[in-house]
DNA sequence: AATAATTTTTAGATCAATCTAAATTTTTTT
DNA sequence: AAAAAAATTTAGATTGATCTAAAAATTATT
């Protein structure tokens, strides 16, 4: 049986991504909008993943992963998310620099080597930015966090991850004191524009647009 | 700037092995060999690296690198040294098992990554197979070791590297009890066939054959 | 030096992944 | 229910990497 290609693997993963945890059909826009390409190569790709089992697709319909489709892009999420662990962890770089690296490290086969990363690293459940990472038989257990907007005044919480992972959002993240395991208090929210003041680590105040509390999830503790 | 594919990045490497030390001209059937492609597509591809300024190409004359086209082979192989060390120093692979995977992760194209990694593996001078790991301005000193066939009955040398780096071969060596590092002391050697019976570590004895000799790199001490 | 053998290149396809432009289907609006 | 708008697919090209078969150039042999 013929290997997967980065190709068909990114698609995978990005169909697995844009049809949430609710596994809704995905839009062929949709597709072409997330990997940079036009609808008509989005077409073409998906005849060849339901030709090789790994998409539903009936035409005009949109698309679902198969089984054998989420195998595969429950996989490449794994590596990915290990090797941003290793990128950080190891070799020290920022969560901000570690995407792209990932993209690319994601792709490389070889079950053996995954499974001797993982034990290295020992065996972490979350990714950088708080992602959890599917073990090796491929159980993905999504813990369910809030939104900092749904969080009251007055409230304590945890910043356990992010929803944009555009490194110009961590990089003002990472300038405004807020990682992973910071406690957040709402002060104060603006009726104007959902602006809010926090206090971080019941150390430092600061202001953050609706945009990033839009971005952050948390926990209550 | 266009990025180098993969199949440019092996051709490289290729041609700078196939052209050793000498920097001497290199055939279309020899990289159609080390390629396994035909003749015709190394000829197509050869005509590509030309236009790019990698190789100096003339029909029928062979090929040989140019400067720019050097400087590429060389990074790929720190490349894939580094990342041979980090799979056994680190994830504790075997010697015998990470050719085909650094094959791959040889072309993860970030200087930083690679910076990175030299760093955390303590800037490593040889890879598990004895290998030069080049530096990173691009020098590459290749240390020159002899093969154990041209050493003397009762010369004690020290095993340095492989020339052969298949998997069986290294294999072999385990069950010989033969690593880098280990003295190596010919006390016999058989007219008819050129065998030989060598003491590893002055502790234990047992015969090799020519092919094993011809693969072994040592070096007097 | 002529002929034969070998090596290399050219010609013409194929396959994967993409594109643009046009046609078709579905959805939304009137 | 038509008409208009939007989404999707098809048709036909292009690019990179490969192939086979045939032609051309080089090298070796007589
Ligand atoms: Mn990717
Ligand atoms: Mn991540
Ligand atoms: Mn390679
Ligand atoms: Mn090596």
């Amino acid at each position: 049986m013929m290997q997967n290609s980065f190709t068909e693997e990114n698609y995978l993963k990005i169909i697995h991504a844009l049809s949430g945890r609710e596994g809704l059909e995905v839009s062929t826009n949709a597709l072409a909008e997330s990997t940079s390409t036009r609808a008509a190569s989005v077409t073409d790709m998906l005849r060849k993943l339901a030709e090789k089992g790994l998409i539903h697709y009936k035409k005009y319909q949109g698309v679902r992963l198969t089984e054998a489709g989420e195998k595969v892009a429950i996989n490449v999420i794994r590596k990915h998310r290990l090797w941003e662990v290793f990128l950080v962890e190891k070799l020290g770089f920022g969560w901000d620099e570690v995407h792209d690296i990932a993209e690319e490290l994601e792709h490389i086969p070889s079950d053996h080597l995954v499974e001797r990363l993982d034990a290295f690293l020992g065996h972490p459940r979350f990714d950088p930015h708080g992602d959890p990472i599917p073990d090796a038989k491929g159980n993905l257990t999504e813990p369910d966090y809030l939104v900092l907007t749904d969080v009251q005044i007055g409230e304590k919480v945890r910043m356990m991850g992010v929803l944009d992972h555009a490194p110009s959002f961590l990089q003002h993240l990472d300038r405004a004191g807020i990682t992973l395991g910071s406690v957040i208090e709402i002060t104060e929210i603006n009726e104007y524009d959902k602006s809010a003041s926090v206090q971080i680590n019941e150390n430092h105040t600061l202001f953050i647009s609706l945009e990033v509390s839009k971005n952050l999830l948390v926990q209550r503790r």
